[in-house]
DNA sequence: AGCCAGGCATCAG
DNA sequence: CTGATGCATGGC
């Protein structure tokens, strides 16, 4: 399922699956993601192919895909919270949309420079900007059978970086100077990631919105996606507009009031229940009958 | 040509 | 606290 959520990019679709190639235990492996059976019945096919052929990364690898798709999350209880504490509109796309996975990003350094990114930016260039950098600035690995890929970048890496290098490569305009800040802050050990997913959700959203360049709706995104912290709903233009359709009678509500709102009313399923109002406000937008 | 996209920093009231 | 404006870039 593509839904567009999440904060590592988009894995590269090949006729055997969808293609990513992370570092597992210290090692490169190539990893190929199927879906058979349908929405009903899902399970998915691995093909996993380690840099030096041994077996070490393998179930790190394995244990990465079922963090990546949340696989341990029990669907069925989520939607039935969801739809208990629903609006009847919401229920349906719940159903509609049912087998969405929340994305939960392998790497929080991954996350967080997604994250920043995507700010004020379309999903397609996003993807498409992100992907550049990778293939330019990403660390080269070749397996056995020739096949070569690039990993993301390092925040050490990035770190070393010229801002108008960046922004001439990879085209990320006025961005650029906040992703390598933030790569220069990790790499320094001044934001400390791993402490952060440690805190709660209120405290760590404080940390991270003291970074320039990071926002509310960031930081949200940083730590949904890139943390795994499900009481983060990030509120962009879409969930701004259906949220505010639905629960504000259209009514003037900044979007750090929606954000309150759902953390209030879905509480620790507020990134749940934004996946599914960011599906309904985009469905809405293609069949044309949208206000703001 | 002008508005918009998974916003944010900054500054004025 | 709320509201305007500039910021890069590309799609439509």
């Amino acid at each position: 399922v593509k839904s567009g959520q999440t904060s590592e990019p988009e894995w590269e679709e090949t006729p055997e699956g969808f293609l990513d190639v992370t570092r597992y235990n210290g090692e490169a492996v190539k990893c190929l993601v199927r879906q058979v059976g349908g929405t009903r019945e899902p399970s998915l096919q691995l093909n996993l192919v380690a840099m030096r052929g041994a077996h070490g990364p393998e179930y790190e690898a394995v244990e990465g895909i079922r963090r990546l798709l949340r696989l341990d999350d029990d669907l069925e209880r989520i939607y039935h919270h969801l739809t208990v504490i629903g609006d009847a509109e919401v229920n349906a796309t719940v159903h509609r949309f049912a087998g969405l996975r929340l994305m939960h990003s392998r790497d929080p350094f991954v996350g967080l420079i997604c994250s920043i990114w995507s700010q004020n930016n379309s999903v397609r260039l996003w993807n498409r900007s992100v992907r550049i950098m990778r293939n330019h600035f990403g660390e080269r690995i070749r397996f056995r059978d020739g096949s070569a890929y690039r990993l993301f970048p390092s925040a050490r890496r990035l770190s070393k970086v010229n801002v108008q290098h960046f922004k001439a490569v990879t085209r990320c305009g006025y961005r650029a100077k906040y992703i390598l800040q933030a790569a220069r802050l990790v790499h320094r050990g001044d934001l400390d990631l791993n402490a952060v997913d440690k805190m709660s959700y209120l405290p760590a959203r404080e940390v991270m919105i003291e970074v320039v360049g990071i926002g509310p709706k960031v930081a949200d995104c940083f730590l949904l996606y890139g943390l795994g912290k499900t009481d983060a709903a990030p509120v962009d233009v879409w969930v701004h507009r259906v949220a505010k359709r639905l629960f504000f009678q259209h009514g003037k509500v900044t979007r750090e009031r929606v954000a309150r709102f759902l953390r209030e009313r879905y509480g620790n399923l507020a990134g749940y229940a934004q996946l599914y109002l960011f599906c309904l406000a985009r469905e809405t937008a293609l069949t044309g009958a949208l206000d703001r």
